[in-house]
DNA sequence: TCTCCGATTAGAC
DNA sequence: CTAACGGTCTAATCGGAGA
């Protein structure tokens, strides 16, 4: 049986999320801005027709995208994250089998399933309907047939919003992947676009009916499966649970250069909290702790250091308070004066379920810090996070990000619920 | 010569 | 007015070290 694996991708996620409580806004051409108000993530239709690029960095287009009045917002990921959320448990009703590919994604399979059309388009109804957002869906007998299926449904109006390859015949087939852009499969960026296209492989049809042997020996496996994929041979299976984190990393531009130890090291100490959260979130210890800071490396002109340490820990943990103190300590060795520090974070690596414990020889296993950290855990989810903190001195508006255009936190917030 | 492992590369979003 | 280019994560591959 033919599987019918469908893309559901939401349209210009973050700008839409923003539109939902700015009605007002519709028509207005908009951008979202990465972290640190730095780079362009998101883009509105009109946004997008006036040339601004997706990545593109802010201070490089807002000449342009001023005299056009464009309306530029920081990032309000609360918000993001839980109107996905909704949308996603609206998509999880619709087949036994989903997965929540990114927060505007999921890869839904409707395979065996009757009335598909229906499906498709009551799908996209109901998610504009009871969240508001406009989405896409692609649907096709693989995951990268399914992306590229939402693709051709997000750039073809007269799909409305729904396309699915499976109908298409042979010969349908051949004529619209020879009008695709290899550079449209998901796998393939920017590098292998180039590359690819030295051995005369430009469009997706190219690559579909390329040598396999070649491809295999010029590129390696993963392109391989990616043709397989394309030729509608499944490769890539759909992943029901979402795995553990193998490394957890918190890290931050900040909003103006960093020259004093003490800052850089209360944000060290944010950064710590923050990953140690997320390593208990997963019931995990880590047996590896990094720290590493940079200066700006787009002002050339500048001194350049860019440190990093790593610590095996004798005994894994994800005691936030423990793992702090290797933090602090790194830091004080790895900071020189005389630089402008641009960015710095943490890593935690080599993480292995807390269920297994390696006892120590000397020591007996003591419970009283994990106690303290699930109390802070709590306290912050009941709270919001950061009501309890580490803290090496509470100097953070030296390093805090610039974040000058974020809207409220429109379903997070009671405060910021707007009025009717 | 083989194996292991850290570093590098490329990608997604 | 500052200073002005994001953050997290994975898999594959490369290249050197040591067996």
């Amino acid at each position: 049986m033919t599987r019918q694996i469908a893309l559901v991708d939401c349209n210009n996620f973050y700008v839409s999320c923003e539109r939902l409580f700015r009605p007002d806004l519709t028509h207005t051409p908009i951008v979202v801005l990465s972290n640190n108000d730095g780079c362009v993530v998101s883009r509105s239709n009109e946004a997008k027709a006036i040339g601004i690029r997706m990545g593109q960095p802010w201070f490089e287009c807002k000449q342009l995208a001023e005299e056009h009045g464009v309306l530029a917002l920081s990032s309000n990921y609360a918000l993001y994250v839980d109107l996905s959320n909704r949308v996603m448990s609206i998509l999880a009703d619709f087949a036994p089998r989903t997965e929540v590919y990114s927060i505007d994604e999921c890869f839904v399979d409707l395979t065996g399933m009757s009335k598909l059309r229906d499906i498709n388009y009551l799908m996209r109804e109901r998610v504009l309907q009871w969240t508001g957002l406009p989405v896409c869906v692609g649907v096709g007998p693989t995951k990268t047939l399914a992306k590229l299926a939402n693709h051709i449904a997000k750039k073809h109006p007269r799909s409305r919003g729904v396309f699915n390859y499976n109908d298409l015949t042979d010969e349908q087939q051949t004529r619209l992947l020879g009008q695709i852009d290899v550079g449209e499969v998901w796998g393939v960026g920017r590098k292998l676009t180039k590359r690819l296209a030295k051995h005369g492989i430009n469009t997706v049809q190219d690559l579909r009916t390329a040598h396999t042997p070649t491809l295999r020996a010029e590129f390696g496996v993963v392109m391989e499966k990616t043709q397989r994929e394309l030729q509608g041979v499944a490769c890539i299976e759909l992943e029901d649970h979402v795995p553990d984190k193998q490394q957890i990393i918190c890290s931050r531009s900040f909003g103006k250069p960093v020259t004093e130890l003490a800052v850089l090291q209360d944000a060290l100490s944010v950064f710590t909290a923050t990953a140690c959260e997320k390593l208990r979130a997963q019931n995990g210890h880590a047996a590896l702790v990094q720290v590493f800071m940079l200066t700006n490396r787009f002002r050339q002109d500048l001194p350049q250091y860019n440190p990093s340490m790593a610590v095996p820990l004798p005994m894994p943990t994800n005691d936030s308070l423990v793992v702090n103190r290797w933090v602090q300590h790194m830091a004080e060795l790895l900071w020189r004066d005389g630089y402008k520090y641009k960015k710095a974070g943490i890593v935690l690596s080599d993480i292995t379920p807390v269920s297994v414990v390696q006892a120590d020889l000397l020591e007996p296993v003591s419970t009283s810090d994990t106690k303290l950290m699930l109390a802070i855990d709590g306290l912050n989810a009941r709270f919001g996070r950061g009501t309890v903190k580490v803290s090496t001195g509470g100097m953070s508006d030296g390093w805090a990000m610039r974040q000058e255009r974020k809207s409220p936190n429109y379903t997070t917030e009671w405060d910021a619920v707007p009025a009717v």
